[in-house]
Order: C-alpha cells, then sequence, then structure tokens
DNA sequence: AAGACGTGCAACCGCCGTCTG
DNA sequence: GCAGACGGCGGTTGCACGTCT
C-alpha cells in the first residue's frame, strides 16, 4: 500500500484564486507553517487540491517574492544562466532571489525570446542565427574577418549579457546574499558548467552561488521596496510609491528589528530557518501573526489594508512590505 | 464604438524521481 | 520489494487586458 491520495479530486474548484481563499491560504500557512500540502486544502476550508495550494503559495503568495518586472541585471542573469542550464527554470530561478521559476519561464517565452531573436540570437542554442551562418557560408571571405570581428548583433548579444561589474558589485553589497557554499551534492556536470562561465564578467557571480540551493534572503531584501512596474498589465503597474504614501504604512523598520532580535535570540532557530527558508521566520512569532491577521483582517469595524484595497493594489505593495 | 488581434501571466496538466506505508 | 502518492518541474493553456483597425 501507498500513501494516501492527496485529494479525491471531486468537487474542487479550479481557475483563478479568489482574494477570499488567498486569505484562507495564507491564514493557515501563517499559523501552521507549510508542511503537508496534502492537509492543507481541508484544514484551510479550500475546495482546491494540495498542488494546486502549493502553487499558488509558491508562485504567489510567498512572503519573500519580488513583484514586477525583472530588472535589466536579473534579466542578463536569466540569459547567461539558461545559455548554461538550458530550460532548466527552477534552477535559474534558485539564482534569483524572490523570483519564480514560473515568472522566469513566462518573462523568457515573453520578452526575452523575442528580444534575442530580433537581435538574430537563436533563443535555444544562443547563437547567431542560421540566416547568419548561411550569410557566412555564402561569404567565406567575410567569415575570415568575422574571426576577428564579431557580428553587429553578437557584439550587441555580448554587451546585453555584459554585466557591469560596478553594478554587480553595488547590487551584492545591497541584497547581501548569504551564499551556502557548494557541498558536493552538485553533478559533476553542473559543477563544470558554474566553474566555465560562458561570459568572464559572470564568473565570480556564478562562483557565489550554490546552484541547487535558493540562496538564503537576508531579511531586508524581502523588505526591498517593490519598483514601480512598467508592465502593461494596468494591475501590476499600479504606482506603489503613491499608494505606500497614501497608506501611511508603519515603518518598515519594524520589521528588520524583529527579525534582527528574532535571530540573535534564538541561534538554534536560525539555523533551523537557514535550512529551510529565511521567510519562514516569520511565521513563528506571535507578533508578526498578530499584524498579519491585520492586514487581512475581516472585520467590519477594523479593515486591514488587504480588505480595503482591490487585490491588484494590494499586490503591489504588501509584497515590497513582507 | 466594437470586433479582431496580440500580449502577458496565472494556473493547469502531465511527467518523473522520491518517498512512504 | 512494490504500489502508489507526493512534490517538483517544464510545457501548455486560457483568460484578462491592451492595441489596432
Amino acid at each position: 500500500m501507498g500513501r494516501q491520495p492527496c485529494c479525491d479530486k471531486v468537487g474542487l474548484k479550479k481557475g483563478p484564486w479568489t482574494a477570499e481563499e488567498d486569505k484562507k491560504l495564507i491564514s493557515f500557512i501563517l499559523t501552521n507553517g507549510q508542511y503537508c500540502w496534502r492537509a492543507v486544502p481541508k484544514l484551510a476550508g479550500l475546495l482546491r487540491c494540495g498542488k494546486s495550494c502549493r502553487l499558488r503559495w509558491t508562485n504567489y503568495l510567498r512572503p519573500d517574492l519580488k513583484r514586477g518586472l525583472l530588472s535589466e541585471y536579473e534579466e542578463k542573469m536569466v540569459i547567461d544562466l539558461h545559455a548554461q542550464l538550458g530550460n532548466r527554470w527552477s534552477k535559474i530561478a534558485s539564482h534569483l532571489p524572490g523570483r519564480t521559476d514560473n515568472e522566469i519561464k513566462n518573462h523568457w517565452n515573453t520578452h526575452i525570446k523575442k528580444k534575442l531573436k530580433k537581435m538574430g540570437i537563436d533563443p535555444i542554442t544562443h547563437k547567431p542565427l542560421p540566416n547568419a551562418n548561411q550569410q557566412i557560408q555564402d561569404h567565406p571571405q567575410q567569415e575570415q574577418q568575422q574571426l576577428h570581428q564579431p557580428p553587429e548583433e553578437e557584439q550587441n548579444y555580448q554587451q546585453l549579457l555584459q554585466v557591469d561589474f560596478d553594478t554587480k558589485v553595488d547590487r551584492n553589497k545591497e541584497l547581501e546574499i548569504s551564499v551556502e557554499s557548494s557541498n558536493g551534492s552538485e553533478s559533476k556536470e553542473e559543477e563544470q558548467i558554474i566553474a566555465t562561465p560562458q561570459f568572464e564578467t559572470m564568473d565570480q557571480l556564478m562562483n557565489e552561488f550554490c546552484t541547487d540551493e535558493v540562496p538564503i534572503i537576508d531579511p531586508n531584501d524581502i523588505l526591498m521596496p517593490c519598483a514601480p512596474s512598467s508592465s502593461a498589465t494596468s494591475t501590476s503597474s499600479s504606482n506603489s510609491t503613491t499608494i505606500l504614501e497614501d497608506l501611511q504604512l508603519p515603518d518598515f523598520e519594524w520589521f528588520c528589528d524583529y527579525i534582527d532580535s528574532s535571530l540573535s535570540n534564538n541561534n538554534n532557530n536560525h539555523e533551523d530557518k537557514n535550512t529551510n527558508n529565511s521567510s519562514l521566520t516569520l511565521w513563528d512569532d506571535d507578533d508578526f501573526t498578530s499584524k498579519i491577521n491585520w492586514l487581512i483582517s475581516e472585520d467590519d469595524d477594523c479593515d486591514g489594508p488587504l480588505t480595503q484595497f482591490s487585490r491588484t493594489v494590494t499586490d503591489s505593495w504588501t509584497f515590497g512590505l513582507f
């Protein structure tokens, strides 16, 4: 006999999640943490299968997620990592704190692919498209010349991938990403990939990550304000800065202080949490839970922001808050 | 103004390796 | 050891929204 089925799949709801369902899922995980997705729907009062709950949580509700379009820096990383790893989106995502594999996959398919094709680069092989090769065969003299002078599109591609080192250093200072050194569990193939990055400027960058581990995010990262999205979708392009100001939300410092004191007061917990997900440190504190309860409050007399504003608006700032 | 078309993204589907009873 | 569920992953779909005609 194997395990019990995760759900009977009868009468389960599908399709987009409602704010109500989100609240239930958030409340449940805040209270119980994430341990057994099979049990989550029943215990949380959701007519969803555990898989759907897990997906919703990891791709959308997780507090350490960044929202909005990928930055130029992140996009460069995605392109380079894709050149090395292929469509292994989860691996790629593990190098980009706060980004999900789904998000990166979507961004690749909708933005980067087109960008590369426009530049004459095959998004699969990361090499010039066959047309360019054909031209080389037709004009061998040009080929010789191109050995010394890469074609324009390739130069553009290199420029696209050329991460400004100063920017990178500043960015890393800003993020202060905790890096776990590779423990040798990686496959040799992947070690080779990481050890010999395609682009020199990515070399140090790649060595700072363990490919299989999601980089531990400094709590301060989670607090970074969401950059106003330039997405075409109206829902995600709301001006979060203005909204934050309008809301007069409490200073984010309380959360930094909370994390700092929490971690310094309990080293053992810190270690345990690090092995899991730094964001999960949130769930253990009653005070924090009460704050979240306030955020998602349904009380008519004292509505939390999540109930006061439309979902699209809250999306843009709650994650910044976290 | 309205229908057609294009775009972006959340969510689903199905496969696979791992784990459990 | 085995059957079957779990969790993770990548591919795909469907819908909402924006733009074009």
